[in-house]
DNA sequence: CGGGATTTTGATTCCAATCAAGTCCGGTGG
DNA sequence: CCACCGGACTTGATTGGAATCAAAATCCCG
């Protein structure tokens, strides 16, 4: 079992993730390819970086991974989180254009580029097509859309927690939010907040969110 | 032929398309499907709407095509433009996400979901692959970037005209450009104005732009 | 408990949106 | 050929919403 390292998380949106620490599992009971490790990522990991060779792409088996692009000056975008069941890592070309994180401790399997080809199978066929969908409704989410749209479309977006429908366990820092719909983390925070204040939400604490008037967010997700 | 319509286009970004109004031509020299009639269809022309239905995809033979989705408060967001050789409107459910309109007079072919499947062409896999990276790329600019760093990515971004490199003949308005990237179109056109005043760009009219200065512009795309 | 990271909240600033005129340009008709 | 028309574009003044700067509160973990 490996330690979770302390983080220098000084300056803002800068990389903080601690160096690849992953334990590879063999499992009998994988679906995909023969020959597919289970590798094991602690929090904040990187799983790859961006311009890394993408020999692989990378199904999420349980925990959550974040695919984000670095500029810079320090700024950064998140593409997607991915969660249990989700393809992320698909490129056109030869190296990654973004990089991929744990945001929580997390099991991934890898699958060679190639060698289980995605026109040969469905089932990745239709992963690839829901990883574009949401690449496009992510993109709208971020046009011309206030900070209360965004928030309430990424809180209705957000997968509840089994069994306890309207309850969402957050995994994601209010930075990560923040970096995902193109605001800062205090205008996150706020916009929370104000949701809590007009009796439509509900925060046990900051990272269990309840929704107590769908509705009401949805008329805000516009 | 058909006429060109006159377009009542009063409000801001309210949806001012033409009815469909296509001229179906066969062809024999299209690689694709062993039966794809081409269409063609006039500028503003809706090729189809949000919530039709998704029997085919479509791939541009010439001109240029929008991929959108309007807001119920007149707000638009597009999506992409597509040129020759591009492939749109490809869905995972069984009905168009987005609306797609001809930005200038265009010629398409449509090709039936099934009928050719997508894993069956690698062609066709390379087309969606290169879709889902575009979106993603799209997602990353209209992220936390500012008026300007969007207008130098999307002039870097923009084919240039064949032969004389650095001279963009743009097909669409300053409002497309704005609902592309997320900004108002006054907010495009100071920010193109300032950009000329700058000498980074030359504007023998408002749609011919000539880059003199590549690499300012990359400097300010960040 | 203690300490650091995370989150909330407040005050102020700044960039882009909005509101409001003009100007330019391509097309049309006299 | 030129005057005119309408849409597209530019430019200016002002506002507004989110970013930034700053500090306090809270949570989580050892």
């Amino acid at each position: 079992m490996t330690l979770q390292l302390a983080i220098s998380a000084s300056q803002r949106s800068t990389r903080q993730t601690v160096t690849a620490n992953w334990t590879p599992i063999r499992t009998e009971n994988e679906v995909e390819a023969s020959f597919a490790p289970v590798m094991h990522f602690d929090q904040d990991c990187e799983i790859y970086g961006e311009g890394d060779a993408a020999e692989y792409y990378y199904k999420v088996v349980s925990g959550m991974v974040r695919t984000c692009k670095f500029f810079a000056d320090g700024r950064r975008q998140i593409d997607g989180f991915h969660v249990a069941g989700d393809l992320f890592g698909i490129e056109t070309g030869c190296e990654h254009s973004l990089s991929a994180e744990a945001v929580s401790d997390c099991s991934i399997v890898a699958i060679r580029r190639g060698n289980a080809d995605i026109s040969a199978s469905a089932h990745l066929l239709a992963g690839l097509m829901r990883v574009l969908g949401r690449a496009q409704e992510h993109a709208v989410l971020l046009g011309r859309r206030s900070a209360v749209e965004k928030v309430a479309a990424f809180l209705l977006a957000l997968p509840c927690g089994a069994g306890a429908k309207d309850k969402i366990a957050l995994a994601m820092t209010r930075q990560d939010i923040g970096d995902y719909l193109g605001l800062t983390l205090e205008t996150v925070s706020r916009t929370i907040s104000q949701l809590e204040r007009d009796d439509i939400i509900d925060l046990p604490s900051a990272r269990q969110i309840k929704i107590k008037d769908r509705e009401a967010l949805i008329e805000l997700r516009g």
